[in-house]
DNA sequence: CGGGAAAAGTTAACATCGTTCACATTGGGT
DNA sequence: ACCCAATGTGAACGATGTTAACTTTTCCCG
């Protein structure tokens, strides 16, 4: 994916992208725990101390991490959405198994978005892409006046979020269904989504 | 709460136990990500390296408190069953509402709890535990069959668990109603789970 | 009893981690 | 052409998890 040149001068040029690339695929391949500022520096080929150019500490690496994948997360939901939209199905319905999907293919990502400790979740970028990934679930319901208040979540659309994200917690994290594959997985969560149609009938 | 003498003896006693007490009280003190093994050692007044004759390693340590803070939980869980019971009032909703406000009002435990890349996910204690937690959700339903699958859960099931645990979840590492009173948070989750109610009409 | 092995705690060391500081190298603007 | 700000380096520090060799205590068995 990310062809990068082999460093040949003394200045990287790209240090801030390349080490949350570096990020990416560490925990993509060992887990978020093995992500080290000085494992992500030999990945790219660059003294441990380099990192703190551009980034204040770990966490603000984290932070910076956490946001790209919220953003992906949000690319995701918004296709998705446009998918259902043209073809006639339920726009709630796809987001919230795009947003489950998401979860099952990239766990430590998932996991790296809401670790609430080891990031600044205070950070206005970060808060940024949480808002602009609520927003695409709350758009999921048609009959929703799109222009409330940012901040505030009526129970339904509270409901909807946290049955999603619950789901995708408990795949990750808990021990609901450890043993099935990842297509039985999500069908799992299409049955879920599909009992939970009644609560939003008018 | 647990008075512990003060140690006067080189044998310490119950060094197991007063570690997972050291590991409650820095946590909850300063969070999940302040314990550690020599802080823990120190508060229990004992060398670093005595916590290995009782733990394989920290993660065992984190293992064994994810697993007593799952029985925490649990206890609360039953008895806001029986206390909705014997008063008549729905006895999903009352566990529900158990289970946020635990996570609520100890956020490090709840994290604990979950967070399956530091303790060892498949110790058969911490199992055991989850699975009793499960159990008092799916008694919630009157209408379940109580002895089926412990692993299998029915869509109505997940839906009620992840609703619950994704609430908890947004609340203690999301970005939901960061700025709300702890009532009112439990406020929005008594909203929240009237508004499941449609979906689990019969 | 009494003696010895197992259980429980200690001390010292190691590798690794995040982080800092003084320094080296580069490249862009005047 | 030069200088300075930006960027990368190297060596160091304290903290952490973990191990190994050692000491102290308990308690069980003759």
């Amino acid at each position: 994916m990310s062809m990068k040149k082999p460093r040949d001068s003394y200045h990287h040029g790209h240090l801030a992208g390349s080490l949350l690339d570096a990020v990416d695929e560490i925990a993509t391949q060992f887990g978020l725990e093995a992500v080290t500022l000085r494992a992500c520096a030999k990945r790219v080929g660059v003294s441990p101390s380099s990192a703190f150019r551009h980034y204040a500490d770990k966490r603000a690496l984290l932070t910076a991490f956490a946001t790209r994948a919220l953003h992906q997360l949000a690319d995701r939901m918004e296709q998705a959405r446009q998918e259902a939209l043209t073809s006639g199905r339920d726009a709630f319905h796809a987001v919230g198994l795009a947003y489950v999907v998401f979860a099952l293919e990239k766990p430590a990502f998932f996991r790296a978005m809401w670790r609430e400790e080891t990031i600044y979740s205070q950070d206005s970028d970060y808060l940024a892409a949480a808002d602009r990934l609520a927003g695409y679930l709350k758009e999921g319901f048609a009959d929703t006046i799109a222009d409330e208040d940012r901040q505030d979540f009526s129970p339904l659309e509270l409901l909807a979020w946290s049955s999603v994200h619950g789901l995708a917690s408990l795949f990750v994290d808990g021990p609901v269904a450890n043993d099935r594959r990842r297509d039985e997985k999500v069908g799992i969560a299409d049955a879920m989504l599909r009992s939970l149609a009644p609560a939003f009938a008018r």
